[in-house]
DNA sequence: AATAGTGTGTACTATGTAGTACACATGACA
DNA sequence: TGTCATGTGTACTACATAGTACACACTATT
């Protein structure tokens, strides 16, 4: 599924309960044109701007993390932890690509918990 | 220190015992015009591609996480790893955020070592 | 004294990013 | 049946990215 196709499927289904979302208000409300706006949501352009994405999350009350990754982009607060420590996240990153998600939720609730 | 006096820095003690780290040499082998890497160097222009970036880490030995990270940059392969689980990841991420060096560290071991 | 190699200044370019502006056709509805 | 809101097509724009091309001055070499 595309970031598009996803957006759309998300505002029509808000739009059912609320006739605010249509693309126009929606567009008005994230600050951009509803031309645009149109254009992103059937990706006959390429993806919008961070900031436009989290706009778009906040409105659609949808995970600004998984709409980013549609996107192809990693959140820039994410980028800005791992480029405090290249090296280390990097190192990391590269040991749990291929762990399976139960390992890596395991490791976050023991960070959560570990007594540093 | 920024992306080009650590370049630069680095040629020239390379350059000390291998005659073939001129500038205009190590600019033909990864293939930009000297100009570029001159200018790259005194951080006269914006950081070069992660392409080009890693040619150079590859030519100097150094590592290509670490020269990225300072012209601000995270290596496509680990942003590639996020965006498969963005959810998981951004979560890691933003616990390990204020975690010691020594605490990510022993994850790594962990990870390495464990038996999924 | 010529020449080869060194780094650098200036000008230019192609492509990508992130949109705006406006006109238009269609459907809702009062 | 007029008008109001809806989504969309076309054209255009500003700025960023990622460099190239060429001339120049200086240094080292032979």
């Amino acid at each position: 599924m595309t970031l598009g196709s996803y957006l759309r499927n998300a505002r029509e289904r808000r739009r059912e309960r609320d006739r605010t979302y249509s693309l126009r208000q929606v567009a008005l409300r994230i600050g951009v044109e509803p031309a645009y706006l149109s254009k992103i949501e059937r990706d006959v352009v390429p993806p919008p701007s961070e900031g436009t994405i989290r706009r778009l999350a906040r409105d659609l009350e949808e995970d600004p993390d998984l709409l980013l990754a549609m996107a192809g982009k990693v959140s820039s607060d994410l980028q800005a932890v791992i480029l405090q420590r290249p090296r280390l996240f990097a190192d990391l990153l590269r040991q749990l690509k291929d762990a399976p998600d139960h390992a890596i939720l395991t490791v976050v609730r023991e960070v959560r918990d570990g007594d540093w």
